[in-house]
DNA sequence: GTACGTGCAAAGACTTTGCAATGGC
DNA sequence: GCCATTGCAAAGTCTTTGCACGTAC
């Protein structure tokens, strides 16, 4: 990927560079070029040489003293997996994670799970430790090392990307049941106006869900082997079914009976949690791409909670008059 | 702590050293002494200047070579603590446990939970990890540091003694809880007969809970500074409340009436149940202390189920006749 | 007596520091 | 022209290896 975007970076570097005197040399961009180049978790021999084959009179040095600067200004973060060296992961605009290490291999997994760093968070308060950035580091054996094969080689992606692709999948996720909710609802409701009232919701659902499904597959087109790379985000599937509301207290003998202003405050419910879960689960994370998805999705379902009410009012004033 | 109980490990060294060709010599004995007489996580360097003190001529190398033995045969573990130096800690008969590390102080805390895991193990499990022996690691900044104090210090103490203590705790805990249940059911309990077993099970229960804490107490006069030790093990209250049964499907208008009988299969059931809780809690753990204060626990829970069995018996034969 | 153990020194791996020459600004 | 930067070499830190002598078995 030699042709990436890092105008950003490069801008976030050299406003680093200004602000505290330094000065800008053609060493350092290299240097920043071949860390941003690659994903996964380079050393400092590995940046070394990479930055080599362009310019073989460059020394180790100074890509060391380059990757303190870089993680001065946050482009970069300095992580121990364990083995000694001191390895390098990109920062800017990539959500905080955590590591799963292989100790055979040294294979590393990256992942976030808002669940595990719930029940870790608790424990870690408990002795007074601050919520400063606490990075957990899973060592393991991995399939392959147990089953003594080597690991199939996978295009590395920028987990920036993967998160993104995590978030869209857990949105699509999230659409997929609750239109399978209206459906089942319409289909269920023995009163017309609700039905109706339903089937509607359900159409433009699946208008937004074909949106969302159209969005991910131009991600996947755009970064390739994307669609391979192993889950990054973990999310707890049980949350969102929490969401979707019960019909128990509707169902009466067995049978639904939902009237058009009750199915619209029902379907107006269920958007506006939604949205609200969504919005609270994409604060966990930084300003990455995967958050602003998680943030996108949830003022779609503020602004599906928006139409629905509109019709509520539509309707109300029509019955009025 | 310089008298300590080193048999075993000492026995397990030696039977190592035997079974590998390898001899035994005073250095070894002396870095083995060192290391097994210093709770904490200690370096190399550490343990050189702990037996340099009873032998000047001791050289490092002898330490590195030692520890690599002690570590092969399972009485030490080589942890990195992100501070790009080998450390051991104590492993024969500690429990597996995790670490909180603050990467300003280097301070580190051990910890168990079997809820994080839980989530840690079915995340692990995605990748296709063994569950083999993964360990956390958590970075952060502790309270001390991030209010720029120094930190107190501390006795250290035996991992598995505090474990141990914890485990006793835990077993108090239920204990306890229970013994509250059995009390306001005999004092809520309309039915004479259902009272008179309440109170006497709650009896029982609260002789078995002075005899827990008789053995907490001793445990705590044992080993000083125990009672200070931060809590190692970190149990779900939630887990331990779900094991109380509720007595709403008995409550009629607010008014509880529970005859003999049922009172007798009500305290069978909480007892099995929570034996088997606590016998499958303890599984969890390597052999430990901690691990058989667990399974004694879950005994004794078994033999007062056992004695209301018989006390139900009674009472059924005694009717019959 | 054999073979491993020991402690010295030396080497190795990774990282930092000192310094003279170089090159941004 | 000033001063940070660079790349070399050198040093520093942690750990391993080589080797001659010592010692457990």
């Amino acid at each position: 990927m030699p042709g990436k975007n890092i105008h950003q970076e490069r801008e976030l570097f050299h406003e680093y560079l200004r602000r505290n005197g330094l000065k800008k040399t053609r060493q350092k961009d290299m240097i920043l070029e071949a860390f941003l180049g690659n994903e996964g978790h380079l050393s400092v021999e590995d940046i070394y040489a990479l930055v080599k084959k362009k310019d073989r009179k460059v020394g180790i040095v100074t890509v060391f003293r380059t990757l303190k600067s870089l993680t001065a200004c946050g482009i970069a973060r300095e992580i121990g997996l364990g083995d000694g060296l001191t390895r390098f992961e990109h920062r800017y605009h990539h959500p905080l994670h955590h590591h799963i290490i292989c100790t055979r291999c040294n294979k590393v997994i990256e992942f976030v799970s808002p669940e595990l760093e719930r029940v870790q968070q608790e424990i870690v308060l408990k002795y007074g430790f601050q919520q400063a950035n606490p990075r957990i580091q899973v060592y393991g054996v991995c399939q392959e090392c147990l089953e003594q094969r080597s690991t199939p080689e996978r295009p590395k992606c920028d987990t920036g990307k993967v998160f993104a692709r995590d978030a869209l999948r857990m949105a699509l996720s999230m659409r997929s049941r609750r239109l399978e909710f209206y459906r089942s609802a319409a289909a269920r409701n023995l009163d017309p106006g609700g039905r109706e009232v339903f089937a509607k919701v359900a159409l433009e659902e699946e208008a937004l869900a074909l949106q969302l499904a159209a969005e991910l597959e131009a991600l996947q087109r755009r970064e390739k082997g994307l669609d391979e790379a192993p889950a990054f985000l973990h999310f707890d599937e049980a949350e969102l079914e929490k969401l979707i509301p019960s019909l128990q207290a509707d169902t009466v003998a067995g049978e639904l009976r939902l009237g058009a202003p009750r199915a619209l405050e029902l379907a107006m419910q269920l958007e506006e949690r939604a949205a609200g879960f969504f919005r609270q689960y994409a604060e966990k994370f930084d300003e990455t791409e995967g958050r602003q998805v998680l943030e996108r999705f949830a003022e779609q379902q503020l602004r599906h909670h928006a139409s629905i009410h509109d019709t509520a009012q539509a309707m109300k004033s029509a019955s009025a008059s």
